[in-house]
DNA sequence: TTGTATGCGTTATCAG
DNA sequence: CTGATAACGCATACAA
């Protein structure tokens, strides 16, 4: 390996001008920044960051920490982290949690031994305890997707309530008025942001919340499937469905093919999260879009913010969520009611 | 920040046995180690892994530098690999190269500058500077999906030929004649191997290669659209489709529903790559599914082996695709010709 | 078995 | 403006 010593015996300097010409701060007579220069070119010197980092106890890496790579919305959002955090000179690293809490604590471990820059994390439980390990440690932190209780981080979240009652409002609005709700684990706060966005909608309308009608399940395809049939073996005899997330909504699309109910004549559908190729599926599903990539970038500029100024007080972004209208859910026949 | 000198003090002995007490390597007495362990325990002392990393002069961090992170094969993929770094004590994380050669030059350059004990990588490109970068700076490298030619390397690749071979076949089989191709960038050898495939078939069969039924796009959804749009304006007249990867598969079968063309009933289709939710589409798509998961697994198991035998000779695993067939390739009436 | 001392490659402080 | 030198926190060769 060739280290800075090399480079400065080749160019006939210290240690510390070659030091002070890669970084570029303190001024330096351009004769030997020149010669510098060329000698880092002709040796192939690389600066070992390992060293530097241990130096500045700090890298300049940020930890992305995601519940499911696999689902479309982190990796949409991480693309809007990348192109904020390339900009402002740190590298991004993906960490897949995999909903799985144990693996999220190695996660954070990890970033606090690498001594990572920052991390923006979307919690796969409700736990506290690594994030605030995190804060406690003094790392810069920003929360998305999901809501941590008593804590005091940036967040950057979407507005869950208000994407789910104006999902519901449409499907009022389109004459159903037996209105389904496939709903997430309870302890998610995006589950229940958007359980209560659905009830919301009922109220305002004048509907009223028939428990029926409710199904909770996993946010996964099976759990939506399930939730599904169960709807329909029991009778409740729902006109339309709001499903919390796009697994489930996928699922319970699947169970209504398989029952050859016609979507959205016997049953509208609308679901929650954007789901890939929407304009494939056979109709078109109506969604409730999240801006994924919008929330990488803000996550990623209050990151950049907190990692300058670490006291300054917590913000919280509330982002707004769009509402596709595709075949899934339009207007029937109205009945007069 | 609590070092290793604090932990000493406080457990009254020295760095070198608390050293020797985390690694586990030497023999150290019961008793005293007794004492660090709840010493570390009581200051919540975490090592400092950059520290180590410059002493060790390597990390326990793998960079997996995949070239879409929105590309389900590749997230697929990186569970494999997760599954087995982890178990083998080593961190994962991911780099989203984005198709693009310079970010994946970054991300390589930050790979090395860190010090990263080995990478996986899809590269984005048949450019074979970077990734000699990595070797001849003698960081432990696999590379997978794409070859990369005069490198020697460990590789995890797909038989995408047979893959192809067999996609092309079974449409054949079915009774198709006009089988149009619709392939992938000729510099990426994933896209040169299943047009191979795609022609040894048709060879096998005794029928004819026709140019005219045989387009080139960009393995994107729109170049896939505008590649169907031309096989079907140009008088081309096919009565089947393959199409290369999974994304140009669904620009080709928007195309075709925009146009009321039924599937497999007017043209057949089957695609290269899987499609998330691929039962949800009408009609179910018959697809040439890749192992990515097991890629995962094999590329990290390589790069396990490469980094404790840094010399052996470069292994090369070829793994096998899997014909799924669905819908949208099933036998059309038999036209006896 | 345990402790002492050194160096990994940088950057920052301080003299010059 | 430049150079010598001391740390950053840890692991290890060597001495005890």
């Amino acid at each position: 390996m060739v280290t800075i010593y090399d480079v400065a015996r080749h160019a006939g300097v210290s240690a510390a001008t070659v030091s002070r010409v890669l970084n570029g701060h303190a001024k330096v007579d351009p004769a030997l920044a020149e010669r510098v220069t060329s000698s880092v070119a002709e040796l192939g010197y690389r600066r070992n960051a390992v060293a530097r980092n241990l130096r500045k106890s700090r890298t300049s890496l940020w930890a992305v920490i995601i519940s499911d790579v696999e689902n479309p919305f982190f990796t949409s959002m991480v693309r809007g982290v990348e192109d904020i955090a390339l900009a402002a000179g740190y590298s991004v690293v993906l960490c897949n949690s995999d909903e799985n809490p144990e693996k999220e604590s190695n996660y954070i471990v990890a970033a606090l031994t690498e001594q990572m820059a920052g991390v923006i994390i979307s919690p796969s439980s409700n736990r506290v305890d690594d994030v605030k390990l995190l804060l406690d440690s003094g790392c810069p932190v920003v929360v998305i997707d999901r809501e941590l209780h008593g804590l005091r981080t940036d967040t950057v979240l979407v507005d869950n309530e208000r994407g789910a009652e104006q999902a519901t409002a449409h499907l009022i609005d389109q004459g159903y008025r037996r209105i389904a709700c496939i709903g997430g684990p309870r302890w998610l706060s995006t589950a229940t942001h958007r359980y209560d966005g659905y009830r919301r909608a009922l109220g305002t309308a004048g509907l009223s919340l028939e428990p029926s009608l409710v199904r909770f399940a996993d946010f996964r395809e099976r759990g939506g499937y399930d939730a599904m049939a169960s709807l329909l073996d029991d009778g409740a005899e729902p006109d339309a469905l709001f499903a919390a997330n796009n697994l489930m909504t996928v699922g319970a699309m699947e169970c209504l093919v398989q029952r050859d109910l016609a979507v959205p004549t016997d049953i509208a559908v609308v679901g929650f999260d954007t789901i890939p190729w929407a304009d494939l599926i056979r109709p078109t599903l109506t969604t409730v879009s999240q801006p994924a990539y919008e929330v990488g970038r803000q996550a990623a500029q209050l990151l950049a913010r907190r990692i300058t100024k670490p006291d300054a007080d917590a913000t919280n972004v509330l982002l707004p969520t769009e509402l596709q209208v595709r075949a899934s859910s339009t207007r029937r026949i109205s009945t007069g009611e």
